[in-house]
DNA sequence: CCCTGGTCATAAGGCCAGGTTATTACCCGA
DNA sequence: TCGGGTAATAACCTGGCCTTATGACCAGGG
């Protein structure tokens, strides 16, 4: 069981968002009022808020003068570790919209689990930067749900990864991901310039998802001419709790490189070349043949289409 | 009172960072009472919270029974949104406390900019969960700063980017940056596949950080011999900024790959292959020479270290 | 059979964080 | 010297959110 939090919750620590979003409006704008303006609250209210926030931090983070304010070499520092926060809040808000607006949306999207967890909320953001009246509408599942869903024209616009798309519906290939094989430090895969032959893969016991689950059956598929993969190490029902199982030591995990990516540039994670193996697999965008988006769906589909892939 | 923002601010959208842990602990924990108990709040509190969470979104995130509270499907999908926000919080926290503390700590740490926005969270983090008692501070300043912190004695450890480190330090290569020229879709260099010759990088208008940054000290001189950089399109003074051009298609930029990893991955922006130029730069851990890191120092490097770079 | 220990929801009461308006102080440029 | 910008302080008030107390429901065991 994980320590239920030493110290108290992250939420008595961590100021809260009002205070963030405050202090990159002050860097923004260059002064407490017009910052206030900005957020909808009166002048002394950001006063109390920037004062607390700084009491709370220990730190001084403005320079204060009649004239401005500007923020000091902390409050710099402070502010691109809130902006990360207030970024991942914006990704939030633009899911929980289009998960929100059931029925009534002008551009209904069902996207699988993997697409609508990493990339879909990014997407939103700049559908929403770029043409603000649009109203979506969210629905997650597997391929098959999803493409079911575009069929009975339930959604307008699907995201699937995978191989296979019924007949009915035509697709254009909006990027790749591929599952990759990752260790942490200590393994000694991990220091790996050699690719690791797919049989030696396959006859290792890895942190894996659950039997089911869309990665799992793809990595199934790519082992089963090598003999399949061994007896999992670990059996885990979460992206997540993979990552964490491999970066504290567990074993070398299998996961989208989607969901590694981070761990991969801060280096918590390394990627271990494998040889003989194909594990990319297309994500595609489908919609019902012969109807093209249009509207909303076209915008969307234009910010998340790459330009080296074309539709069928 | 007008509200600028569309929708109004973030905070009012997003639900607290108390509520959001809510929901993580209690899909980890399986019930609501026990999640109660792990954020030190009564269980009514608890009930309230997550009624209000799902009232605020309009969706059902948890199925109730007696003998536990199980996530549905959208609950599963918003709680991996959440839990990038508590991530970064968590993150945001270990700064912080390291911000704070300013002498009393056990380990003191001087880090370049680039480091101690990108980097060293992460590690804080990683060092808080596994060495929970270590009391870190922090401070940030350029390269040279750094080194006289560490020769000074004022810093245990410390952390910088570059190539020279001054004498009476010894160090090890923890990592590689590296610049990346960046584009976003539109333009013509996100679909080359055949690099892009230097000199033609060293004459086109790019959006670039102010002169005297890390980074464009780096561009300046790499591109010193093809004719140094031409006018930029855009001067941005901060690497958000420069990223948020690049993104809505002002023209290429340039930035460490540490910067953008995220864009990458989710095809925001592309990198572009360039030839004949070496923006590598190898990241540093420094102390002074003769002085072996011990204790929380070498707990920290060894959370940092690559395997396939070994120290001096 | 019913008691016990677990789940969760509802009700009533109290506290305090954070907002508001009004005012003061400061600095700069016209 | 006066207006328009900056920010800080004071006094007041509202309402969100927590607490405790209680009730309904369900499963398992004596």
């Amino acid at each position: 069981m994980p320590e239920p939090v030493p110290g108290g919750p992250l939420s008595l620590r961590v100021p809260a968002l009002a205070e963030l979003e405050l202090l990159l409006a002050v860097a923004r704008l260059g002064s407490l009022g017009q910052a206030a303006r900005a957020l909808g609250i009166s002048q002394p209210a950001a006063s109390g808020r920037l004062r607390a926030l700084e009491q709370r931090l220990g730190v001084r983070l403005v320079r204060r003068s009649p004239g401005g304010s500007r923020l000091t070499d902390e409050g710099a520092l402070v502010s691109e570790w809130a902006r990360k926060i207030v970024e991942a809040a914006e990704a939030f808000d633009a899911g929980a919209r289009a998960l929100r607006g059931r029925r009534d949306s002008r551009l209904r999207v069902a996207a699988s689990m993997t697409i609508a967890e990493y990339l879909l909320p990014g997407w939103l953001v700049a559908l929403h930067a770029g043409h603000p009246g649009t109203a979506v509408s969210l629905a997650a599942g597997n391929s098959a749900t999803v493409a079911g869903q575009v069929l009975e024209g339930a959604a307008d616009l699907g995201f699937v990864e995978g191989t296979e798309v019924p007949a009915g519906l035509d697709r254009a290939v909006i990027g790749h991901d591929r599952l990759l094989v990752v260790a942490a430090r200590p393994h000694p895969w991990a220091r790996r310039r050699i690719p690791v032959p797919a049989a030696e893969v396959a006859a290792t016991a890895l942190v894996l998802r659950e039997p089911g689950s869309g990665t799992r059956q793809v990595l199934d598929a790519a082992l089963a001419p090598y003999g399949g993969p061994a007896a999992p190490l670990l059996e885990l029902a979460s992206t997540t709790a993979v990552k964490a199982a491999a970066i504290s030591g567990a074993g070398p995990a299998v996961l989208s490189e989607l969901a590694v990516a981070e761990e991969l540039a801060a280096g918590r994670l390394t990627a271990v070349p494998v040889a003989g193996l194909d594990l990319a697999r297309a994500l595609h965008a489908v919609w019902p043949a012969g109807h093209r988006p249009a509207g909303p769906a076209r915008d969307l589909l234009s910010l998340t289409r790459r330009p080296r892939d074309r539709p069928s």
